[in-house]
DNA sequence: AATCTTAACTAAATCGGTTTAGCTACTTCT
DNA sequence: AGAAGTAGCTAAACCGATTTAGTTAAGATT
């Protein structure tokens, strides 16, 4: 299978490569090819299986039908479904996409979107470190196209499409309060993401809610690297006896893992001792035992609405698609919070 | 931020493209470049962010550090777990990773292959639907380095890594048979999966090893696309009283989830009444009600030999690295085969 | 017969790099 | 003094497309 180029077409058929390209592009009629001709372009080109080189026509015409996705990473879970749909969203619209995880380092994630950049993708879906303000203002400047997902930067205006965090932390949270629980831990990571800190808010304010005054001893925020080690000590001291609490709040479906594999290794009885709930999902959360309480986020959606949202921008249709976008999230109630 | 490029470094420090191009390639001193020069250009090309068009540089040297992967789903934590590992280690060797997902479709598989080549990839790490034979002949063919993974074609002399599945499956059937269990249901796929025909074939062995006679009523092999349908009857076939399995064996780590879900629904006691394995597993299975034994693949290996296999051959050092590989899968021992 | 149109093309520039083949001005050797 | 060598560059071709600005020949118009 000997690679075919367009010089080759051109140059077996007796026509030049503008014909060639044209006809290849669809522009034959409009630059009138006679139909005879295209005819023999069009089936030669199939007949030799061409496939023009990407790199040439993204470098000649600046453009490579293709948008970059930057996450923090591939391997979780929450990340690589929302990769799947975008990669099925953008394909139905006729787009590539290129993936790169930026591992939450800012500096990584700016040498992707440059990487990107450079590899000439029309628009950007970015679930940021939220440390890029910097880069972010930069490509609005240029007016690149390009969605926040997942997590966005208040302070600046641009597209996004988030959950809202508040709202889904504090649901959760009520529940525990309208089974009864009073004493809620809350599992958390260090602050920085603006997500993270709705979160915490979301919890403050269904415990205000309740006239329940917040206690800071009961908040553990571990670091993204090494919550691993984190949660153990975290764990023990919110169990700690007498004064143990008698729920946790987890803030992400990682930490709700770990923590409950503490909980369990420390033989705490959940969730009659210890009532737990989380924010986001793994698979299997329903077979957990005891089936974990979720906020379930709208991954599929979320994929959509930012597929959608970039390429509209990218295609210039000046149709008012709202461009900022909070979605709900679901509670899934299963045992772990101690309903039945 | 305006993009700076090749031409304005040259014109602005009054040198040629061909001194910055060289210089900024590390080829400054080979090809006698002053210090002095390097050194202006070099700071020039900091100060203003220079980083070189991806889609120029590739197009010129037919290079482009980048090398292909192409996986059935980047959604499926397996092959998340992959890309991520394969990401990782392809960046530490200077290498970008372009991912796409061909959903099965062999036709898909197909183009993205091509379309991967138009994009000057490098090299091509491949989970093929298997049934691209003739495509991945022709890759062959053309010298074209890639390594398959997870799934290879047995027919084709080719580099691979893969688990070992014939004695993955046999192991986890053989720990059944040693805890006391005689009637052995396996759920899997349909087979067309190399890998798929070799998990049943270590089914069988296990029984064999035990003079069990192979029974094919025991044997489930559902649709990919509608295993989450088919899995009632299978089960509810399964478990018919009087004749009900005292175990099943899952072949994959979706199988075993909407299994368990089933055996759950019908009220069935796990592992009592009927004891489960799987191969393959999820994060949260060791949290599962109960908590699922499983064959448990060497996702992070898989991915960091496949990386060095096919980069060894891209830059063509001829040390014998050993390039087919069948790696050992490992038992992970928890309750729901009823051990404790 | 001279001019205008139009159908059906094509030559050549361009995208932003890399790379080959030289060129110039010194210095060194014999 | 002339030849040879070398340090320090550069012009221009090239990668494989796209695209702009024409060109040519035939037919229509006046």
């Amino acid at each position: 299978m000997k690679k075919v180029f367009l010089k080759d077409i051109a140059e077996e058929l007796n026509v030049s490569k503008t014909a060639v390209s044209l006809v290849l592009n669809n522009k034959g009629d409009e630059n009138k090819i006679s139909q005879e001709t295209q005819q023999r372009i069009i089936e030669f080109a199939r007949k030799h299986n061409y496939v023009p080189n990407q790199l040439a026509r993204g470098l000649s015409r600046g453009k490579s039908e293709t948008i970059g996705l930057i996450i923090p990473n591939i391997s979780d879970t929450f990340y690589s479904k929302i990769a799947g749909y975008v990669e099925l969203k953008a394909k139905d619209l006729g787009y590539t996409v290129l993936f790169s995880s930026s591992n939450e380092d800012p500096k990584k994630e700016g040498e992707l979107i440059r990487s990107m950049l450079n590899r000439q993708v029309e628009g950007l879906i970015i679930a940021s470190t939220q440390q890029n303000l910097k880069e972010i203002e930069s490509l609005k400047q240029d007016k690149f196209p390009f969605v926040l997902i997942d997590r966005h930067y208040p302070e600046s205006d641009t597209n996004y499409v988030v959950v809202d965090n508040f709202n889904g932390l504090k649901t959760v949270t009520e529940h525990l309060l309208e089974l009864g629980r009073r004493k809620i831990g809350f599992v958390s990571l260090k602050p920085g993401l603006e997500a993270i800190k709705q979160r915490l808010l979301g919890y403050q304010s269904a415990l205000e809610d309740y006239k329940i005054d917040y206690n800071k001893e009961l908040v553990k925020e571990l670091s993204p690297k090494n919550y691993e080690e984190e949660i153990k000590s975290a764990i023990s001291e919110l169990i700690k006896f007498p004064n143990s609490v008698d729920s946790i709040v987890f803030s992400t479906h990682y930490l709700t893992s770990v923590g409950l594999r503490e909980l369990k290794k420390k033989n705490v009885k959940v969730p009659q001792e210890v009532a737990i709930v989380s924010f986001d999902e793994l698979t299997a959360f329903d077979l957990v035992d005891p089936p974990i309480t979720s906020v379930i986020q709208p991954v599929k959606d979320i994929a959509n609405i930012a597929v959608d949202i970039l390429i509209n921008e990218i295609e210039g249709k000046e149709n008012g698609f709202e461009n900022k976008r909070i979605l709900d999230s679901k509670l899934a109630i299963r045992k772990s919070c101690g309903t039945f």
